[in-house]
DNA sequence: AGACTAAATGACACTGGGTGCCAATGCAAT
DNA sequence: ATTGCATTGGCACCCAGTGTCATTTAGTCT
């Protein structure tokens, strides 16, 4: 399931003439100077100083390049669910596991929102990342399942999975852009939202403590969890800064 | 923004050989009886009687077939958005109005039904739906920052919009294997579900109504629109027939 | 009737992603 | 030195999509 390993004995045979590693990063690399559709797979395999046929033996396609081992974290995510005690509601234990999935280590957080950025940003991009996506929202959608003993593609198994990826893309969307490192907290804030979506729906600018100015890259911090009230309480002072 | 008009003046220069309805449906009728990616835009071409060339002044892309005027659809959607009174709190308001948008008339189900089916389907078209859905995110956004005073790009505003698209991708993934004819019930339900999805966590199989045995095509007829009430009462007869 | 105009088509060449096939390569073990 | 073998590289090929331009098919004007 999750990609090939890089080094399984390494003793028999012609040696490898680059790595998954080397092939993203130069892609991303590229994808992120010149765009996407302007960076054919010949510019980044003679980059890597291989051949395109080669490109193609490491990724089955040009856009699996911004994604790593997709495959990988989609088991990490499983991982967290899992870790979940069986007495924590359900959206709680999603929510929880989520948010515990997106934490990036500090010296990984630039690559990452780079990746990000790319896989929000280019549409190619954005049109496969649905089909990666898929996989992780089924993994949501099998614990739903499990823990009500439902079959995994009847409706709320399903819809729950969709919607926790909703708040997921939204708090990725959000946090790009900023400045701001942690980006668990915005995963986290995306659920509180959610789950209290109809109580916020009155005319309450709640998630203005959350906003961020996208051209000037302001970003107030969140410390800490937000609950719905704390992003109420935030409310008045940030009420006419619309435009 | 809608497609190009079909019949603009038709006075001059020489007569059109298809139109954007015939390939759409020849399309169609070949995705579906051979599968997406086993059908080349030159089968379609030859099946209209139209050279490949021609079928690119149509549709920008292969994948653009099954979507009909789909800019025009958004339109609608934005035109059922701005119909909702003021006072109608704003997830009721978005929750009518995506109900109302899915209405589809009796004589153009079985035609929704397959086109719906191959764009949550065929990995491909998965994939571009993405963009596709973009903008009818973005008009649900929209609706939602006018209505709280936001910047459209905001956090909330976009939440909402990703919310919405589940709750109707939910729905139209239990909608296109079932045998009803009545999409916009099942997206009022998705709604429903959502809106009270920290209820339904406790152990509640209410979802359960709505269910369908997909290899079985037998699916239970939801009359009128589901409450959560409804949906829990028909929760004991039901909750021992999970696999 | 014949020339003119204009919109649409069709043919061709070209780029770029992706695949199948097979010979060549480089390292290790013998 | 030879053999085994995983990997590479080259080549041909298919398909989606684009740019260019000549050609077709009408209606219209004289």
């Amino acid at each position: 399931m999750t990609e090939n390993q890089e080094t399984p004995d390494r003793t028999l045979g012609r040696p490898r003439a680059t790595t998954h590693d080397v092939l993203a990063e130069i892609g991303v690399e590229l994808f992120t100077r010149h765009g996407y559709e302007h960076v054919s797979v010949q510019q980044i395999a003679d980059a890597a100083g291989v051949s395109r046929r080669t490109f193609f033996r490491y990724f089955p396609t040009k856009a699996d390049l911004p994604w790593g081992d997709f495959a990988r974290e989609v088991e990490r995510l499983r991982g967290e669910l899992a870790l979940v005690p069986d007495d924590i509601p359900l959206m709680a234990a999603v929510r929880h596991a989520v948010v515990e999935f997106n934490r990036v280590p500090p010296e990984a957080v630039d690559q990452h929102r780079a990746r990000l950025g790319l896989i929000l940003t280019e549409p190619e991009l954005i049109a496969r990342s649905l089909l990666k996506f898929r996989d992780w929202r089924q993994v949501i959608a099998e614990f739903t399942a499990r823990r009500l003993n439902l079959d995994p593609t009847s409706f709320f198994p399903e819809l729950v999975g969709e919607v926790a990826l909703s708040a997921a893309v939204a708090a990725y969307r959000q946090w790009i852009p900023s400045l701001d490192t942690d980006l668990s907290t915005f995963i986290d804030t995306a659920f509180a939202a959610i789950v209290d979506l109809d109580r916020l729906e009155q005319g309450v600018a709640a998630q203005l403590s959350m906003r961020l100015d996208t051209r000037g890259r302001d970003h107030r911090r969140i410390t800490g969890t937000a609950t719905i009230q704390e992003m109420q309480e935030s409310q008045e002072e940030n009420a006419d800064e619309t435009r």
